[in-house]
DNA sequence: CGTTTGCTTGACGCGGTGTCAATTGACAGG
DNA sequence: CCTGTCAATTGACACCGCGTCAAGCAAACG
């Protein structure tokens, strides 16, 4: 599968996923990427012109091997609407944990580099269709509280399932990732449902 | 009044926090400061040792000059616990947009220096005490929806009130500070009240 | 056999922070 | 009036991390 990335990227590929993921995005050099993976630093640009382009490529192969698009396949097939919110969440909230160290380097760059907010406003933006749909099929349900048009409680949801409320509850107040999701499912409810 | 802080020293930190509310907090530099202070570079550094310090020694002039203290009276002093709810999320929630420039600078030092995650985090820490006394007053008039314990609501009141959501929903989502107060007012009752 | 391809080594430029040394000018006190 | 002292100035420099450049080397391929 995918053996159509060549051997020396998909090494770097893999050390910089995992020294982001070890660190949590936080202080990893293009020198410690090409170290980890066993070629010198200036190899790293023979295949990627900037550090902000190799922290988008790596989030790309992330996508790639943990098979993003599969997990929403629940939420998408949900019948009811208030279902497929809460599998919605079950399935972005999930998959946070395991983007987190990669989405704070990205994030970081978010500030300085062009190229990378534009990457990250690109996911964002995905995540926020996926929260469009599952307020839709509320509405359509009839569900949805009238306190909130479509577009205003999708930017609520959105808020809500953000990587750093996600962070601000877990890391910083330790929360379990159970007890976030369970929590973030409750608030969604109170907050979108009709009462 | 507070004539304490040296002539000079004054200057910098007025300067410094021109432009980090200008400039929303990016991209600048200790030589910007200096030259908008009108003062060599490097006298900056009789005054301040490091870059964080500085903008740690700017946010408590901030503090200092824009009276965070008394605005939060209305709040302290409001009787029954939803006013007093209200009465906080309007103080801290109209707060935000004055700090935002400082404090995304320092959120993003956060990340590289010590010093500056602790000032941050002290900061927020203060702000996460006035949502647990907002939180306590609740929970003495009855009206704490018994679904959380006040740590709990505590956590979840503070997230709501973070400065990246006021960030994602007004800049991003391009909504009004008026329409920001009034929703996380919605949400914040929803959530937190008895039903 | 040569050429191309992928990588190596080593040096360098740039921007931004932080440091150091020598100098100036003002003001105060004996 | 001389002498300190203090705040600020100028100019040079080191460090770090990113990005660039040139030359060389070794294996693969026609």
């Amino acid at each position: 599968m995918s053996s159509s990335i060549p051997e020396t990227r998909r090494k770097i590929l893999k050390a910089s996923l995992a020294l982001l993921e070890a660190s949590q995005g936080q202080g990893v050099r293009m020198t410690d990427i090409a170290k980890k993976a066993g070629i010198s630093r200036q190899a790293l640009y023979l295949h990627f012109a900037t550090r902000a382009e190799l922290l988008i490529a790596t989030t790309r192969y992330l996508d790639e091997i943990s098979l993003v698009d599969e997990r929403l396949v629940p939420s998408r097939t949900a019948t009811a609407g208030v279902e497929r919110l809460e599998s919605f969440i079950d399935s972005w909230g999930g998959y946070i944990p395991e983007i987190y160290g990669i989405a704070r380097a990205l994030l970081a760059m978010r500030d300085t580099d062009e190229a990378a907010a534009v990457a990250w406003d690109e996911r964002m933006q995905a995540v926020r269709h996926g929260c469009r749909a599952a307020i839709k099929a509320l509405k359509k349900g009839g569900d949805l509280s009238p306190d909130y048009s479509v577009e205003q409680a999708t930017d609520v949801l959105w808020m809500m399932l953000s990587v750093r409320n996600w962070e601000q509850l877990t890391v910083e107040c330790g929360w379990s990732q159970k007890k976030y999701i369970k929590t973030i499912k409750r608030m969604a409810q109170r907050i979108l449902l009709v009462a």
